[in-house]
RNA sequence: UCGGGGAUCGUCUAACGGUAGGACAGCAGUUUUUGGUACUGCCUAUCAAGGUUCGAAUCCUUGUCCCCGAACCA
């Protein structure tokens, strides 16, 4: 399925281009987490980016652990970091600490300061803050930004040596402060902190900054392609100015920052805080609680890797903010332990059931049940071989899941009710005869008979209807087990939402506790951690912690899918679970955003500047145009010249459009003011295309190459034999042979697909070798299709 | 208010300017000793309006909405 088509996404799209290009010869990435708490299923999909990326382009992925904040971090982390990606399937071509570079980024930041592009402010946290203005104003210098290099450098020295206090000075970069974008006013590269690091100890009292540590481990190590989340997006043009400026990669090229948009997920929260508060608050049993979204505790909940990593794999990777719905983690889940988990008997709830006539069972044999279905083909590392079987011991007391029995069936019940006749799983049918209630009116036990003639799945022999089929344990053989049902946290699908605390959106029923289950005898030996499907009920594993032989402690992990008929879902709503009603959640900041300045007025605004620009408006207009159009030629000086060169010789309206509506497409990420298109070579393209001594389709093809290769079009029209059109029969034959080779198409074009004809064009003029006129070839199409 | 990003089925994600595709969810059916699995079918999308083009999700314009940015956090 989707296993089939590797996938593809922008980011392997930017390395093969980078290798196609030559930028590199090879590719490197890395996971660079703080260790300031667990990994969570956002890291997980990082990860899977990283190291598949690199295992894709045959690269290294280093794990990296970006601790440069002493205060935040701790060994405790680390471990349990490189525990959950090794577990996850990842092997790191390293693991490395930026900490460990720390004499590197030193040595660096005192060039720097030598090279006048740093120095020590001695302003408080609160001036810095002042001085460094708001989004919309700029801000003003500090008053230490001029000190002499000999200065910066002595008093940065005595920073690392231990000389001030905590606050006193920073190390900061020389950069604007009128810059628009606020990580390029000046910022810190070094602050001081007399804290103990958990891998330095307390060989540093300086420690530098996010910003000024990031690019150049990302250097140090040869990362060609730097990952990171779209957050980071302002900090790009100041990860490449402490590139240039430390020129830290040397002679290799130097990485480069890319942002892909970071997982969210319906009904739970991912930021490392606010888990750090559910655990702190002991609003869950731990970083490992299997209601947490963290790796370990999905590996705790009894989640695979590989379903994590299918998971990652099916969500795609892109630039667009995105809330992924929990069913689709739901799914990977389900769909790895359908192949890998044995199927068991086990009830939750017991009701008992006392069979009336046990003595027809005497010599009636359970013996070698299949733990797998015969339509399931378990994969290579189920934990039980496909052909496992066990016996299953079927006493005169049995327990069904109190869930199974309605003395009020509703319609379409398809389990037991008094009167009504079920099969026992993998056994034979039995008929309620007797509900024996307690004195408070409670059901407690039923009474049922047992039909010997449909063992092996026969029917009973009476005719009577079989309501479905049920799971049971035998009373004296099944082995006590408290089981854990877990549901999402949240009540909402996003609690962080709307403005309210996200605690208050926590559900109280997400842990429910059945402390009497009852398991079939086989499971006595399931070892801790191994993953079983209780049938009809859902997958669960032995607790990985608390469980013990004589003491068993199982967690569902999920669900079974539930596609009970209407009225069953009707019911399975209105006991509250499936969906919590729609809590009151206002969307606070339903707010309209004051428009920017856009793009036009920029224009304008060069006009006033500029009375070249303006006189060329002006002119534009008099050759005919629109206003409009006269205003995007006349933006900047650039496209104004390139316009009045191009419409010396052809008509404006051609050199207008060719200009504003084909000439961008062609440049692609390229700037206008770079690639300086040669007027004359426009204008003689435009001239061909209007006269059609070549097609539109040629035209396009030739102003790409124009732009590469500063040629004459109609020799390089020449050279590719794109001039002159097609004769008509030539066209009429062309047109023939694609209809021909396309007769679905043509049938499905007839039934009103219309779109089909854009693909027939193209295949006509992609088989003139792009001489054929699409226009004609679209005509004649027409033609001959009606 | 300024700068940087983004917008395709309910959800996630694809589509050298040439058949808007896949997956999840939903619905219907077949198979079934799990209301499971598997299989089949159906439903549903290019933010809006203009423009360029034989042809626009894709290029141009204008507008709308969403996200990020003013820690000595990362």
């Amino acid at each position: 399925m989707s296993r089939s088509e590797p996938r593809h996404d922008f980011l392997r799209d930017i390395i093969d281009a980078d290798l196609r290009a030559g930028r590199h010869q090879r590719v490197a990435t890395r996971f660079p987490p703080e260790p300031n708490g667990y990994l969570h299923i956002g890291h997980a999909k990082s990860i899977c980016l990283n190291f598949g990326i690199a295992a894709d382009y045959n690269g290294t992925c280093n794990l990296r652990y970006d601790d440069t904040n002493p205060t935040k971090e701790d060994v405790e982390y680390v471990e349990s970091i490189e525990r959950d990606v090794r577990w996850l399937g990842f092997a790191p071509t390293a693991v490395l600490f930026s900490a460990d570079y720390f004499p590197r980024m030193y040595d660096l930041a005192e060039k720097l300061i030598q090279d006048g592009h740093a120095y020590v402010c001695d302003l408080s946290d609160e001036q810095i803050r002042e001085y460094r203005g708001t989004l919309a104003e700029p801000g003003r210098p500090s008053p230490w930004r001029d000190r002499t290099c000999a200065e910066n450098l002595e008093l940065f020295r005595r920073m690392r040596a231990g000389e001030f206090a905590d606050g006193a000075r920073v190390l900061r970069a020389k950069i604007d402060m009128a810059s628009a974008n606020m990580k390029m006013r000046d910022p810190l590269l070094y602050r001081i902190r007399h804290a103990h690091h958990h891998r330095t100890g307390d060989a540093w009292c300086i420690y530098p900054m996010y910003d000024y540590a990031h690019p150049l481990e990302d250097a140090i190590e040869g990362i060609t392609h730097s990952i990171c989340t779209l957050e980071f997006e302002n900090n790009r043009e100041l990860y490449d100015w402490v590139l240039e400026h430390t020129r830290a990669s040397g002679d290799a090229p130097s990485p480069r920052q890319y942002e892909f948009a970071r997982l969210a997920l319906d009904y739970t929260v991912m930021s490392k805080r606010k888990l750090l508060q559910l655990v702190q608050g002991n609003y869950v049993a731990g970083w490992d609680d299997p209601r947490m979204p963290t790796i370990a505790g999905m590996r705790r909940r009894g989640y695979s890797a590989a379903a994590i990593r299918a998971f990652c794999d099916l969500i795609g990777v892109s630039k667009a903010n995105s809330t992924v719905d929990l069913g689709k983690l739901e799914y990977c889940v389900r769909d790895d332990l359908n192949r890998t988990a044995p199927r068991a008997l086990a009830v939750l709830t017991p009701l008992a059931v006392d069979l009336t006539n046990p003595e027809v069972l005497v010599g009636v044999s359970l013996s070698s049940v299949p733990f797998y279905p015969a339509d399931v083909t378990p994969a290579d590392d189920a934990h039980l071989p496909a052909d496992a079987r066990r016996e299953l011991a079927l006493g005169a007391t049995l327990l069904i899941e109190r869930d199974d029995f309605r003395e009020d069936p509703p319609e379409d019940y398809q389990r037991l009710a008094p009167g009504r006749t079920v099969r026992l799983r993998y056994g034979p049918c039995i008929t309620c005869d007797e509900v024996v209630r307690d004195d408070a009116g409670e059901v407690v036990r039923l009474r049922c008979s047992v039909h010997p003639e449909t063992m092996g799945g026969k029917n009973p022999t009476d005719g009577r209807k079989v309501h479905g089929v049920i799971h049971w344990v035998d009373e004296a053989t099944s082995v006590a087990a408290v089981v854990r049902i877990y549901e999402r946290l949240f009540a909402s699908a996003k609690p962080e939402e709307g403005g309210i605390d996200f605690l208050t959106q926590l559900t109280p029923r997400s842990l429910e506790v059945a402390p009497r289950a009852r398991l079939e005898r086989s499971l006595a030996t399931a070892p801790a951690g191994s993953r079983w499907q209780f049938e009809r009920l859902g997958y669960f594993v032995a607790d990985a912690v608390e469980h013990t032989a004589a003491a068993p402690v199982w967690n569902r992990i999920v669900a079974l899918r539930d596609a009970r008929a209407v009225t069953g879902k009707a019911e399975a709503k209105a006991d509250g679970r499936a969906d919590v009603a729609a809590a009151p959640q206002q969307n606070a900041k339903a707010k309209t955003r004051p428009k920017n300045r856009s793009p036009q007025e920029y224009r304008a605004e060069a006009r006033v500047r500029d009375p070249e620009l303006a006189a060329a408006y002006q002119r534009a207009q008099e050759l005919g145009l629109s206003a409009a159009d006269a205003d995007l030629l006349s933006g900047d000086r650039t496209t104004a010249a390139l316009f009045a060169e191009v419409a010396a010789t052809v008509a404006p309206r051609a050199a207008a459009k060719w200009i504003i509506n084909e000439l961008p497409r062609a440049l692609g990420e390229r700037e206008l003011a770079d690639v300086q298109p040669s007027g004359p070579h426009l204008a003689e393209l435009i001239e061909m295309a209007e006269n059609k001594e070549i097609s539109a389709t040629a035209a396009k093809e030739l102003l790409l190459l124009c732009l590469e290769q500063s040629r004459s079009p109609r020799q390089l029209a020449e050279e590719r034999g794109l001039r002159g059109a097609l004769d008509e029969a030539a066209l009429q034959e062309l047109v023939t042979q694609v209809l021909a080779a396309h007769p679905d198409k043509v049938e499905q074009l007839r039934g009103g697909k219309t779109g089909l004809m854009g693909f027939l064009v193209g295949q006509v003029v992609k088989a003139s070798g792009g001489k054929a006129s699409a226009a004609a070839v679209s005509q004649l199409l027409s033609q001959r299709l009606s």
